[in-house]
This record gives structure tokens, sequence and C-alpha cells, in this order.
DNA sequence: GAGTTTGAAACT
DNA sequence: CAGTTTCAAACTC
């Protein structure tokens, strides 16, 4: 086991000027109740040497009623600055903080919330130089109605930047919905150490401490399928593209590589490329964008193709659908109604003559093909790249088909 | 390979 | 949420 996520929040920790009005304070304690995001940093025992965590990170431990509906508590706790349980600390002057030990993490900073929510935090070391500073807020106490029934809904969640205590400079994806739980997942978050006060704080036990869940189990929890990293994992040895991104530092959904849940490789001719797992930093970047972009869209890497459908269908003007600009057509299936196509151009539904046309002409491109390339040294064959946009021949239900 | 077209993604 | 811009792939020459 080389690597796994802990379940994370960002629960924030804020100053009052950061929040202007009323309505910002509103939406703030809304999305507070429910903050929480996966993180990309995945240190175990053997790795933690070399680990690198994100400060305001917090852990979360949430406990279900017997009917594992609700949220009766969850408990954060900021690592802006930590303690291991050999009473070390280490602040969070800088983005990043690196633990010696990060089996024997414990935290600083608790947050308890349940039917009545108190935010007590420590800061230590804030930037301006000084060196401790303490602050209590007690928050308006959040309804656990306000929790529907059956489900968490996870928030994405960055405090306003005070620009005393932060690089004003970092842009934060804005808060939104990461993912839903069904309250069958509601396991996930069930501690098996207890938290604890400890000099009046609560203290939340490290996810990576001995006998809180052994690895395989805290991997297999913690990524459903609609996790992209599983996604990668699970990806079929074939499924191959490369990207020629130059701007978008591959991680955003332009990117051919990082919208399908793959790292980019050597295929690819991509400039800046951060979609790589190299360094722990950018293995965390790589996650937070992930989590940035499913915050907007949770359905952002899932498969575009469900049942023979294009799960958004497309939206071509000027296309009759029956080329690649057509994601329908890309991907291989015909419009449907979620299209929003022209219907008077879309050519790209079954029994459409054009479509048969189009799909016997590139049927017919790729035998050439073949027929080209099977006179050469194997050995010699031709890259991925080469073989687009005819590699493949069309099935209007099962895709394209490449061809064996 | 350079230049154009395209629609999704991102942004405002 | 609608209008606009950016982006990288698809496509043409």
């Amino acid at each position: 086991m080389s690597r796994y996520n802990s379940f994370d929040t960002y629960i924030p920790s804020y100053e009052e000027d950061d929040l202007m009005d009323e309505d910002e304070k509103h939406k703030f304690n809304n999305l507070f109740t429910t903050c929480a995001t996966f993180s990309p940093i995945k240190p175990n025992r053997e790795e933690a040497q070399s680990q690198y965590v994100r400060a305001e990170e917090f852990s979360v431990d949430a406990s279900f009623d017997s009917e594992g509906l609700n949220i009766s508590s969850i408990t954060g706790a900021s690592a802006f600055t930590v303690t291991n349980l050999s009473g070390n600390r280490s602040t969070g002057e800088e983005e990043f903080v690196s633990y010696n030990d990060m089996s024997d993490l414990s935290f600083e900073f608790d947050v308890k919330l349940s039917n009545d929510i108190n935010v007590n935090y420590k800061e230590a070391s804030p930037s301006d130089g000084d060196l401790s500073h303490s602050m209590t807020e007690t928050i308006e106490p959040i309804p656990l109605a306000e929790i529907k029934k059956g489900q968490v809904d996870l928030i994405f969640l960055e405090s306003p930047r005070s620009s005393r205590r932060y690089d004003t400079n970092i842009v934060h994806p804005p808060p939104a919905i990461v993912s839903t739980l069904k309250s069958n997942q509601a396991h996930l978050f069930t501690p098996i150490q207890k938290n604890h006060q400890e000099n009046g704080r609560f203290v939340t036990p490290s996810p990576f401490s001995q006998g809180y869940y052994s690895h395989s189990q805290y991997q297999y929890h913690h990524f459903s399928n609609s996790s992209p990293r599983i996604q990668h994992q699970k990806q079929q040895p074939n499924k191959i593209t490369s990207c020629n991104c130059s701007k978008s530092k591959c991680l955003k959904l332009y990117c051919s590589c990082f919208s399908g849940s793959l790292l980019c490789s050597s295929r690819c001719s991509c400039n800046d490329c951060h979609n790589n797992e190299e360094t722990p930093q950018r293995s965390y970047e790589r996650q937070r964008a992930i989590t940035a972009i499913q915050a907007m869209n949770p359905n952002a890497f899932s498969e575009k193709v469900k049942n023979g459908k294009h799960t958004t269908g497309c939206s071509c003007s000027k296309e009759i659908c029956l080329r690649k600009y057509c994601d329908c057509f890309k991907f291989g299936v015909t419009c449907g109604p979620l299209c929003n196509c022209s219907k008077e151009k879309c050519k790209n539904f079954q029994g459409s003559e054009e479509l048969r046309e189009k799909t016997a002409k590139m049927t017919k491109n790729k035998r050439k093909y073949l027929k080209k390339y099977s006179t050469l040294d194997s050995n010699a064959a031709p890259s991925f790249r080469s073989y687009s946009p005819y590699s493949y021949y069309y099935s209007p239900y099962s895709g394209y088909q490449k061809n064996a």
C-alpha cells in the first residue's frame, strides 16, 4: 500500500472582518455545517517523513445516529498548527507544514459541530509575527434538520482570507458542493477511536494512527466509484490518450488526460504539466484541482456515456453532429433528448443516411489504414496519435471500436 | 506544419 | 444564469 487518501475538511477559520454582511455570515454558517472534502495527502507511516500537509487542513470524524441518517457530530481539527503525540509542534507560517511522523499526528485545534456549534481554535504564529494568538468563536447553532435525511452534502469551503494571515495571492476555489454521501456510506466517518478532550480541547485522533483504520479499509471505504483516482486505478489498460495543452497546466477539463482521470504521460506534448504525482505537492495540487471542479460539477469526471447515451448531450450549433466536434459523435452515440443541437441540422440519429455514410467512410479509411501498415514491420507501428482520427470505426451503440 | 473551426469549459 | 472569452482538439489546406 503506497498511497491512500484521507477524508479531510477545510473548516474555515476567519476573522470578523472577513465576513462582510449578514448574508455572507448566514451563508458561511450554513456551509459550515457540512464542509468537507477529500485531501490528496496520503501519508502513512512509511511515507510520513516526506509528506506535506496543507495548512488549515482538517480531518473529520462524524458519527451517525442509530439509523445512520444524521450527523450527530463532526469533529475537525486544524492543521494550521499541529502537535504530534510527542508534543512537538509545527506551525503554519507557510502554506505547507511538514511533519516528521504523520502517524502520530494529533491536532491542536478542534471544531465540534453538533446542535450547538462551538468553534474554538487557537492560532499560533500568525504571519504578522505574533507568536501566539487565541480566538474563540461561537457560531449560531445550526439545526440538524438542515442536514437532509439520508444524505450528507459535503461542501468544499475555504475561508475568506485575511490579508494579515494569508497570502491573498493564492486563488481558492469557491465554496460548493463536492459530493453527496448516501446514508449507507455513513460508516465512512464512523470513528474507531473516540474523540476525547485534552486540556479543554477536543482532540481528534489522527486517522493515520494505528488502529484507526487498516490501510485497506481506509482506502476501500474512502474511495467511492466516483473518485477520479479510483477511476484512474480502474481504468482500462487500453484507455489511452494524450494532450497538447499549452496553457491549462493540464489541470482543467480542457485537458483530455485530466478530464479522463488520467495522468499525463510521455505521449503528451503538454507545457508546464501539473497533471502528475511527481511530488506530494504536485499530487496535492492535482487533487485540489479535481476537488474544485467536482465542487462545481460532481459529475465532471463521470463517464460521459452511460447506457449508450451521452449523459449531458451536445450543444452543436454549426455542425450536423457527424464530426468529433460533437461530443455525442465523439463518444460514438447518437444524439438524443438531452442534446441542444439543431434538430434541423443534426444527422446523428438512428437511421440517418448521413450517419451510415459517415460510418462506412470511416470504416473504409480504417481498412485502408490497416492495409497500409500491415505491410510494414510491426515494430514500426505508428504512435497512437497517428491513428487519429480514423483508427476507429463508428458504432452508434458501442462507440468507436478500435479495429483489432 | 500552419491556420481555421468548433463547442466545451471557464470566466464574468 | 446568460453572455463572453479561453482553450485544446478536430479539422482543412
